[in-house]
Order: structure tokens, then sequence, then C-alpha cells
DNA sequence: CTATGTGCAAAGGGTTTGCAAGTAG
DNA sequence: CTACTTGCAAACCCTTTGCACATAG
């Protein structure tokens, strides 16, 4: 538990929104300063992996890092990219029941339109084109 | 449509599995030697877009393509890293119905153990180490 | 004291870009 | 003809690596 492993943990912890690690590192240079990409790098896996914090991927876009470590699924808008956090019940438990196999985890990533973007037809709403599935 | 945009369709067709952008390119390249890995990658887009093609994004891996447009999802054994389809009915509807948003597509990934992997224990079945979520 | 983490610089993999020449329609 | 596609080389982004030094416990 070294000032760095604890600032990224916490710069994670106090976000609103799932944070990359090029955001994880941004906030945590104003912080320290003499922190480098690296060491951001080597503990969001550290912290990923001993389960601290939950890693999210996303399409093509570079991973996303989320404080909460409760089961739940990810609502992305195709429109400006929002991701919001959705609870659709034990999906773990009806995949098992469903499939017979032994599962160990599942990511399911949902696109849709955000009210905004919804609104605006079909224009964009703030850019962030895709690379869609 | 080039001969190049109609060897790359064609080769997604042919395959059994699930190909990467680069084992597409090894495969073009037996047809015809001068094709780079580019024009594989820009008619890989191409196809996508269009929807001749789809195109499968798991954990850190390199994308995948796939020949199968109709609705499915994908089974990943964590031990040896080898990719199934499977279709658990229509989840597009459900995920609709339960969350009364309007929903454009769904990711579903399952991870899990397969048979293999299964039966020796903790041990991993051919490497393919994972970054896990 | 010793294992682990840090900063640094450099490399890596996968994918995209800019551009001149080539080709489909 | 003209827009689109090719091949090529170089760039790009995100992430990891190797190594000497520093630090936690």
């Amino acid at each position: 538990m070294t000032r760095q492993r604890t600032l990224i943990y916490q710069i994670i912890q106090d976000s609103m929104t799932h944070l990359s690690a090029e955001e994880v590192f941004d906030l945590a240079k104003q912080e320290l300063p003499t922190i480098v990409r690296a060491t951001v790098y080597n503990n969001l896996n550290a912290l990923t992996e001993q389960g601290s914090i939950r890693r999210v991927i996303i399409n093509g876009k570079p991973d996303l890092y989320d404080k909460t470590l409760k089961a739940h699924d990810h609502l992305i808008c195709d429109g400006c990219g929002k991701i919001t956090d959705i609870n659709l019940g034990n999906v773990l438990q009806i995949l098992r029941d469903k499939t017979g196999l032994p599962i160990t985890s599942y990511d399911l990533n949902i696109h849709y339109l955000c009210d905004e973007c919804g609104k605006h037809a079909k224009s964009r709403c703030l850019g962030a084109p895709e690379k869609n599935q």
C-alpha cells in the first residue's frame, strides 16, 4: 500500500464516472506530480486483480475503471458515448441456469440512445463516433 | 467490390472460426501476396459497417470477425481462450422489455471453463493468460 | 532486510492515416 | 471520368517491459 496505490484507489472511489487510465493519470498528477503512466497502469492492474476495483471493457475504447463492485451491467449511448450503470437482476444465475455451464463471469454492454441523443433524432449528440460491433 | 474486398469477405465466410485481422491477412496473402495489412483493416471495417460481417470484441484481445449475422452470443473459455457461439433466445427483446429503453444492440460475452479446461481443474489448458474484468 | 513498487525510457501490439498511383463502374 | 480503393510507410494510441533506485512492512 504505497502512496501511489492509495491515491489511485481513492481517485476511483471519488469519481462519479468510469475513468480511463489516462484520466486517472491526469488526476493523480495533480496530487503527485512525479507519478508516471506506468505506475498508474501497474496499480490499476493490481487493484483490479485484487478485486478492489473493476475493469470495464467496451468496444475499441480504452479500458475504464469502476468503483462499483456489485454486479451490474453497462448502458452505452451510441450518440454521445455516455456510460451508465444498470442493474438487471441476477444475470449470472440466469445464464448458469439457461446454459448449465460453469460460468465464471460475463460482460453485458447494452447500446442504446440516451434521452438527449434520442431527441436529436439521427444527429450525433457530442461527437464520439463509434466503431460498432 | 474489388478483388481484395471479395477475397476478404470470402475468407470470413469460409472460416469455421472467428478470425482476427491478422489471421485474415495471413490467409489473404496466400491468395494475393501483394495485399497489405491496411487494406485488410480497411475492408474489415467497410464490411462491418455495411453489415456483411460482424465484429466481435472481447477483452483486451484483437477484434475478431464473424460470418454469422443472426443474433447470438459468445462463450469464452477462461482456460484456453476458445470462443463458441451460443444462442440464448431473443435477448434483445428481453432487454428492451426489461429496460423500456431504445436499445440498438448489445454485446454479451460469457466467460466459463470449457470441458477440457474444466477437467484439468485449476491448471491452464493451453496458456492464454487473461486480463480479466 | 527483502520483496514489492517506483520512475524512466523504450518497446510492443493492434489499428489507423496520408498520400500517390491504380481501378471499378 | 471520378470516386473509391490500393499499397506503402509512417504514425498513433493504449499498454507493457526492463532496469536501477526507492520504499513499505
